[in-house]
DNA sequence: ATTCAGGTGCGAG
DNA sequence: CTCGCACCTGAA
């Protein structure tokens, strides 16, 4: 067992339950998942989290960037703090740490994720794994590699409940698997060019594009805007008038520059457990 | 039974 | 370029 240490206000649970990933289970300060091709338990305590399962002292730091341990969160929250919107959100969503995950896995997330709804493509990303992954423990598989998927059947792909995205998923492991797309370019340019190229992609639009360059990434500017963060920004800064996605880009963009991730983890966050209120 | 889900790709105007 | 529409499928 190893420990991590991290700083307030830094939370594993709303780091790791607020939707950037699909794969941990979550049950209060205790996550389970995959990381680095092992089966491991993490534990929140006092100080920092411990860690059950890893390796070596490499694996350890890469975890450590993995949960956004080295962001400065207290600072990025101060700033948020300024504008008057978030200030009052902060208090209930406060210690959201933006994960660095891998490009591939974070792609095919956001793929499923499509016009699907969060148990659903849990459900489907778990059958894949077991599926096309590889077996690593009692319960837990590895994310399935590209030239894996790129090999799979349609048949077999929608028996993991991909419906109309399994070609998509097929034909997005197809450009990576044969070199069409490489999964480090991103990484080297600036985010407006690293958004054509994940645009490029079959399966992925604006939305998910922008997903994937916050979690995977690491790039703060972007500002994923899903109904529910277009709803949040309509009702708390355009009194309920409604804008169109690009306007809201913009002016995320404008008004929080390269913390707009953070912003945008904020707003959607509080805005879904608003929303699950009302409904019961 | 109907409706709703973290959108995207497509054709039309 | 913007707009409207279809879309697998399970859970409420």
């Amino acid at each position: 067992m190893s420990e991590l240490s991290i700083s307030p206000p830094y939370s594993l649970f709303r780091t790791l339950t607020c939707g950037q990933a699909f794969r941990w289970r979550v049950d209060g300060d205790t996550a389970h998942g995959v990381f680095a091709g092992r089966p491991i338990t993490l534990r929140q305590r006092d100080g920092g989290i411990e860690v059950l399962g890893l390796g070596g002292s490499r694996e350890r730091d890469r975890l450590f960037s993995y949960l956004g341990l080295d962001q400065p969160l207290s600072a990025i929250e101060q700033t948020l703090g300024a504008d008057r919107v978030l200030r009052r959100i902060l208090p209930s969503t406060t210690g959201i740490a933006l994960i660095r995950q891998d490009p591939w896995e974070c792609l095919v997330s956001f793929v499923v994720s499509a016009f699907n709804n969060i148990p659903k493509i849990e459900l489907t990303l778990d059958r894949l794994c077991r599926t096309f992954g590889d077996r690593l423990g009692e319960t837990a598989w590895s994310f399935p590699s590209p030239d894996r998927l790129a090999r799979a059947g349609l048949f077999e792909l929608r028996r993991c409940l991909l419906g109309y995205r399994a070609p998509y998923v097929r034909a997005l492991a197809r450009c990576v698997d044969g070199g069409r797309f490489d999964l480090a370019a991103p990484a080297a340019v600036a985010y407006e060019e690293a958004r054509v190229l994940l645009l490029d992609l079959p399966g992925v639009g604006e939305k998910v594009a922008d997903c994937v360059l916050l979690f995977a990434y690491g790039r703060g500017e972007a500002f994923p805007v899903d109904v529910w963060v277009k709803r949040a920004v309509e009702r708390r800064y355009f009194r309920g008038a409604s804008k169109s996605v690009r306007d809201i880009q913009a002016f995320a963009r404008g008004r929080f520059s390269t913390l707009a991730g953070y912003a945008q983890q904020h707003l959607y966050s509080y805005e879904r457990a608003r929303g699950r209120e009302v409904r019961s």
